[in-house]
DNA sequence: TCTGGCCGATAACCTAGATCAACGCGGACC
DNA sequence: GGTCCGCGTTGATCTAGGTTATCGGCCAGA
């Protein structure tokens, strides 16, 4: 019997949004080279690299983060499997941030050279693969509604509902659980808040029965009023069928 | 003689980053439709439009923004002369937010049609413009790390550097001058402030001699001191020769 | 010529979240 | 079996920035 294919979570993602051809499927499956291991806690990329391939997660959890002179940390995203963490060093070579598992990862590279040959060859899977792109962006933007005009509680009840969606449409998580590996102190540099206040937070959460969260394990108890708390609507992760 | 093509900002700074053959900037002139005029205040898409065009600023000042449902704006993007506001919307076709005009524009729409056409033709200019909508993702993760990490004089300072040297980059501003049409009330919106904070900070950067800003015109008389107050480093900007 | 509205400037006061400090628990390592 | 050390939890206190309000200048429109 054939091995699962790695690329399958994004050939899945992709096709929540579009057709893809069999031509396609391949051309995305040979795109990867061999997978490698990375311990939490390990850098997957350094800031200053100039890789000359992208990284895909098969599975696991990373971020991309920014360290400032001042010594604070930001996560400015976060990739779980079917994710490239840097497809955008295609065209950016130099890395501006790293990329820090935040638990044990699966990743495989995919060669500039061949993703430059892929636009050349393919321009729907190109626009596909741009898109990728373009929804990370729109999450950015969604993420500096959030510091800019969201209270703590709000910007993590948000982050949780994204993740959720985000992870059940990956075929991660269902029934409104899933496992997040991240610390206090990593929630505290994607939320810009400290680890005291995102605890304080979560306690409050928690006391008003919205979620658990134990041993790295969150469970939804009230979709309807986290995602009020959180002003989340889902529409910026673009997950429904739209052909580009 | 021959009427100066709207679309040269934009050739001038994909030429920053790479050989621009003459046919590639035939087809980049060929995409544009007729002009309009916006005038200030006045928005150019509404959220939720789902257009079938790319709007290019030819000249003027707008932004992205997007409004909280507790009342607030937040501004996730400023777009100058030489910018595609939105051509992430070739890919994504549901605007998620409005664009609004910060000083009277003119604008082109770029078919989606015809740059889907494009993407088929000319692969090297698809990265190219690819590469538009990765640069705006790292303006995003630039201003993450502003909102989440530093102070507001901090914000504020990264804010003017990144502005004058993308509008040098567009040939809009040199010898540290800029005009800025943008109120308090606006930078408040980008920077995740309230205008009375804003003002509070303005003063003090005016007081400290790092600039001057009268009549939406910017000074700026120490760029070494403002640079280092924000923590700027313009190697997101990707201003660079690099080939793609 | 008056009037109303926008914009910048300032002052008094208030709060969300930071800072600092302490403690408990569990797992890794000698 | 003891000793770290990372992680979560909690309390006391402090502060950056928010809130509210007022005022003056400027300009557009009646």
């Amino acid at each position: 019997m054939s091995q699962a294919p790695m690329i399958t979570p994004l050939i899945e993602k992709m096709a929540r949004r579009d057709v893809i051809t069999p031509i396609e499927r391949e051309a995305l499956a040979n795109l990867l080279g061999a997978t490698r291991r990375v311990a939490a806690g390990k850098a997957l990329v350094e800031p200053g690299d100039r890789p000359n391939f992208s990284t895909f997660v098969v599975s696991g959890f990373c971020a991309r983060f920014t360290l400032t002179p001042t010594g604070g940390r930001q996560l400015t995203q976060i990739n779980i499997g079917g994710d490239f963490v840097d497809l955008h060093s295609l065209l950016m070579r130099q890395m501006d941030h790293g990329v820090v598992a935040l638990a044990d990862c699966v990743v495989a590279p995919a060669a500039h050279e061949d993703l430059r040959r892929l636009t050349q060859q393919h321009p729907h899977l190109t626009r596909l693969l741009w898109l990728e792109t373009v929804v990370d962006a729109a999450i950015h933007r969604q993420w500096l509604v959030a510091l800019g005009q969201q209270n703590a509680a709000s910007r993590l009840a948000h982050l949780i509902c994204e993740l959720y969606l985000r992870l059940e449409a990956a075929g991660i998580a269902s029934d409104l659980r899933f496992s997040l590996p991240m610390t206090q102190v990593d929630l505290g540099d994607v939320l810009g808040l400290t680890q005291v206040h995102v605890n304080r937070v979560l306690m409050d959460l928690r006391r008003q029965g919205l979620l658990d969260w134990k041993a790295g394990h969150v469970t939804v108890n009230d979709w309807e009023a986290l995602a009020r708390l959180g002003q989340f609507d889902p529409a910026y992760l673009r997950l429904q069928n739209d052909p580009v």
